[in-house]
Parts: structure tokens; sequence; C-alpha cells
DNA sequence: AATGTTTATCGTAATATTGCAATATTAAAT
DNA sequence: ATTTAATATTGCAATATTACGATAAACATT
């Protein structure tokens, strides 16, 4: 036991919770904002930027990757990551149509 | 060691990171959107939609309202769930803001 | 008061995450 | 070819999460 039971939930509700699980993080979102922030996306910079560990942020960075919320371009022996805008995407129509779906209904709490 | 460093990060990143870890689950998220669907909010039977077992339930309820994303009414001996809008308001925003942020710019990736 | 219903908590086992030192890998620079 | 720089991987300890049976607590019904 322990384990989560992906197998009894739906694609869309394993791919949403997928997103937000990256991003359930302070140093996830932080390194988020970081790409967003800075315009050219020569990337090794995070490590000064955030008070971990480099391999704590390679780690980081490969559970954003994995969950689709960044890419990666590997730039010499640097690498080039960035956001993915669909992913974002994804998670603004999410959210903006579950607050549409509140603003119709009267919540009784 | 082992321990998120909350401490490092900004109110803004926890607080976000804080509502997106408590979604980063497909029964959380299962739980929100039958939260959402159903009409009436004595929500007891989310035992009944849901493949988890009652405590089970009852533990993600917890973590949802601790996030502040559901408030709990008790109603009798059944209580009453709902979504807080305020904590989907606030996601809304953060991933709209993002998703104009990305548009203004061409992402090299 | 006794019984049933609903939700929460406790205890515990299985699993996953977090963080980092040490090390490996890869490519650039000398 | 060596050295330097940037990332990734490994291994491990600490911590957190997931799931559920057993049990408790709170209220309703009879």
């Amino acid at each position: 036991m322990g384990a989560t039971k992906t197998e009894h939930f739906t694609d869309k509700q394993n791919s949403i919770a997928t997103l937000t699980k990256a991003l359930g993080h302070p140093a996830r979102i932080a390194i988020m904002e970081y790409l967003i922030k800075v315009d050219t996306c020569i990337c090794g910079d995070i490590v000064n930027e955030l008070p971990l560990a480099q391999p704590t942020i390679s780690q980081h960075l490969k559970e954003l990757k994995n969950a689709g919320l960044i890419k990666g371009n590997i730039e010499g022996n640097s690498i080039c990551y960035c956001v993915d805008e669909k992913a974002i995407g994804k998670l603004q129509d999410y959210f903006t149509n579950i607050a549409t779906k509140l603003n119709k209904k009267n919540n009784c709490c």
C-alpha cells in the first residue's frame, strides 16, 4: 500500500494532477518564474539564483521536464531550458473553466 | 535532511505551491470536480463516487481544506463541503498572468 | 438509552519526495 | 591531450505521502 491509484481516475484528471504535482514545490515555482523572467534561456544560473545545491536543482528541473512543463535544448555544454506554453495554457484553461462554473452557482458554504 | 526549505522562498511562491501541491493528486482533482458538479453540497457520497476507502477520502478532504481549496460546514451529522472560489481565482490569475507573459516573448526552445 | 449513520482520527505499512556529497558525463577552452 | 565548466546521475539519509483497517466522536433515529 501507499502507491497512488492512478488507474482509477480519468486521463484528464491524471494529466492535470501531474502538472499541479510538479508545481507543488516552492523551488519549482521559483524555477518556473525565473525561466519566465529572464529573456535569454541560458539557464545554468538557476543554481546561483536559488538557495539549493546543484544536484537538487537538476532534480527539480528533471521533474518539471518529465511533467511537460519545461523543455530543454542542449546548447554547447550548457542547456537552454524554457517553459512549455502548452502546459501553462492547459492549466489556465482548466482553472478558468472551473472559475466560470463556480460563478454560475451560488455556493452554499 | 529531506524537508522542503520553504523559508527560502517568497510567501507568494509558497502559497501557490501549497495550492498546486494539494491539487497534485488525481483523487483530489476528482474530489474538486465532483464538488463542482453536484448542485447540492451534502457531500458524504464522495466516498461512493470514488474508488477509495472512507478514511482515505477524509484525509484528502483534510488536505484540500488545509490548503484553503475547500470549505466545510457541519450540517447535522453530515458535512457540507464546497470549493473556495477565492483559491481557484488565485490559481486562475496566476496561470493567466504567466500565459500572458509567455505570449509577449518568442521562446527560444 | 440503544442503534445506526456520518465523518474524523490513530496506527501502521508501503511508497515517494527532498536534499546533498560524491562522482560521472559532456563539451568547450587551453 | 589536459584542464575547466556545466549538467546529470548515483547513493543515501531524512522526511512526507498514500492507503486502509480499526476505532472514536458526533449526531439522528428509533
